[in-house]
This record gives structure tokens, sequence and C-alpha cells, in this order.
DNA sequence: ATCTTCTTGTTGACAGTGTCAATATAAGTC
DNA sequence: GACTTATATTGACACTGTCAACAAGAAGAT
């Protein structure tokens, strides 16, 4: 009984996390234009202005997605670059792994990761920690690589810079879908070239 | 008399063009969720169903003014190629130089980038041509500078997805301000890094 | 010249949107 | 128990994209 209470006046769950499970949900079936906060308060059953009270507004919606997408993302480089490291990779090898990270984060995340450079749909102030914290990593792996000979003559920040954007120019292009560049069996190769030549070379 | 007639039938000008231009300053200013095609029609003064004949969706306008852009990218490509080429550069000079039109472009342009790669606003099918005219002014770049000896035993699809995305990460970090990356006084340097390293070494 | 058709604009309507103000209920606190 | 706080509801507002019905003028055919 009562598995339909008329007047619900709290909800049955974590509503603030539902509706960003929903957005996100949305976002990858149709794009971040899709989302509708009235849409998600019908699917989630709740009145159309029951949102408010977790994000006044749908920027403060997009700006929580986008942070937890960096959140993750610098995990997900953490873990990449840890593994490679404890199976014996030099950090030309923790580099790429980080690199394939990336290009993962963007697949298995793609709402995530379809935010989280969107500057004209929230504050880039609300993001803006974490995401330099997920540059961090990488630029600490850049850092190591150079201390065995890659491009050990060249600014850090340059040469994280370049990996930075070769991995997410490509990831999102992937994410575009656009009529160009390789498929996604090619990434590797790719990403080597960027990182190439080695440092024995 | 007559400056403003009460009966406009006729818009007094390119109606067409002049929604395509008043959307572009939007974008410039606010990004692309700031149109509304009710507002570009205030602001032209016309009814707000006038774009209908047009533009039948807005989803159209978006088509255009990615389809515009990818043109007058491929010229950005195409001409800096050939100055360079006149210039006396050899291949790699002249992929050097269509790297940096394209971080210009995405400057000069920042509507027209903002929209090329947003396949969720509009049918990437109206643009496929021309995306793909302009990417293969970058990879015959690419086989040109293979020919003299840079990266001649990679597949040159690979390659030019690796300069093309490098390019094209660095150009959409910059135009979303990400608080990351350098600085665009550096940019060169970046893209020397990932054309790397010259033929002769 | 008259008739017809096409193009390009207008007006009015519709459902849908984000946000705000006012309200009500439950839970937590003294 | 009384009071405050958090959470949800209802109703309203201006705004949006799109559609249908219509009108004025241009262009073409006879």
């Amino acid at each position: 009984m009562a598995a339909k209470s008329a007047n619900p006046i709290h909800y049955a769950g974590d509503l603030r996390a539902d509706l960003v499970a929903e957005a996100v949900r949305v976002i990858a079936a149709d794009g971040t234009d899709a989302v509708s906060l009235r849409a998600l308060t019908r699917q989630l059953g709740v009145s159309h202005a029951a949102p408010k009270n977790h994000f006044p507004t749908k920027e403060a919606l997009f700006a929580e997605i986008a942070r937890e997408g960096f959140i993750r993302f610098e995990n997900a480089l953490r873990a990449a670059g840890d593994k490679a490291s404890s199976a014996g990779g030099d950090a030309l090898a923790v580099l790429e792994a980080q690199g394939m990270a990336y290009l993962t984060f963007a697949e298995e995340y793609p709402s995530h990761f379809a935010l989280m450079f969107r500057t004209d749909l929230f504050d880039p102030d609300h993001v803006s920690a974490e995401g330099q914290a997920a540059f961090q990593v990488l630029e600490e792996s850049v850092a190591a690589a150079q201390a065995i000979g890659w491009h050990h003559n060249v600014d850090t920040h340059q040469v994280a810079t370049m990996v930075w954007s070769t991995v997410h120019g490509l990831a999102h292009l992937e994410a575009q879908d656009m009529p160009v560049g390789t498929d996604r069996s090619e990434r590797a190769q790719v990403l080597r070239l960027a990182l190439g030549p080695p440092a024995n070379q």
C-alpha cells in the first residue's frame, strides 16, 4: 500500500543525486541542450520546482556534473598512471597510459566530458580547482618523462600542454563523431606518434 | 518619408544573411545557447516567424553557420599553406603554418568554431563534405612532409589525425578559456613540439 | 492586361521552458 | 510543545521554437 502516496512531501530517495543521474542519462542520449529541468522532474515524479532546493538554477546542475567529471577524471588519470608504473613501465609508458585513460574516460563518461569544457553553460570557477588538479597529474608525468631524457630541454608546461591538447583534441573529435580522424582502434598509434620519438632515439 | 513603412512586406535587405550575421554576433558574445530566433527577429525588426522561410528550423540556421565555417576554414588552411610554400618554406614549414592558421581561425571566427563541431546542434551530414575537404588539405601537407622524411614510415592518415588532434585540442581549450594550458603566446612552440622532431634529426 | 503562382512576410496560437513567490508539510532543535 | 529549518507543491510569469492561416507584392503565363 501507499506505494504512491498522494502527497509525498519528502522525496523517497536522494533527489539531488537522482537529478544528476537523470541529467547525465539525458545528455548521453541527446546532448546537453536536451536537458530540461521540468522533464527531469516529470521523470522522477516530483513537482517542477522541486530541483530549486538542490540546484538554484540549471547552471548549478551543470556545474555540479562538470565538477564530478573533473574529479573522476583526475582519479582515472592517477589510477592509470599508478597501474602502468607498478607494472614496470617507465615514465613514458606512464604518460601513454594516462593518455589512453583520457580517451577511455571521455568514452565511459560522455555526458561529463560533454559538460566539462562547456564554459558557456556554467561558471568555470566552479571547476577550476578540480581541472587544474587533473592537469597537474599529467604535468607531473611529463616532468618524470623529461627526467629520463624525453624532451628534456623544453619547458615542462609547454610539453604538458602539447600532450594534453593532442589527447583532448582526439577525445573531443571522437566524442563529436566527426567524419574526420581515425577510428578508435588506432588511438594508441596516434597517441604514440604524439609522444614520440622515444627517449632512446 | 516612409522611412519606416508600417507594413514592410519585404524586408529591406537580405534577411537570411542578416539572421546569420546577428546569430554569429550573439554566439561570440554569449555562446550558442544564447541564440534565440525570436530575439534575432526583434533585433532585425521583423516578425517572430519571418526566419521560417529561410531557415525552417533553428537547427538549419546553426547548420548553415557551421557549413560556412568549414568553407572559410578550408580557405584559411589553403591560404596559409600557399603563403608558407611560396615563401620558400619546406613541407614541414607549410604544415606548421597551417597549424597556426587553425588556431588563428578559431580565434577570428569563434562563433563558427563553436558550432562547427557541435554535432548535437545540427545534422553533421550538412557539413561532412566541407569538413572532409578541410581535413584533406591538412592530410596532403602531411603527405608532403612525409615525402621529405618526416614520419615517413607511418600511415599518413594516422599522422594527419595526430596533427589535427593536437591543433584542434589546443584551439578548443583556448576557445573555452580553460584554466589549463599555455597562454596563446606560446602556441607556436607547443605546435612545433607536436611537429617535432625535424626531419633532419 | 488579367490571371495564376510563388515568394516572403505577418498574426495568432500552442505546448514547453526556467525561474520566482507564496504556501504547506515534515523533521530537527530548544 | 513551540520554533526554526529543510524540502516539496502550486501557481504564475515571460520567454522560447514551431505550426497554421493569411496577406501583400513579384514574377510568369496566357
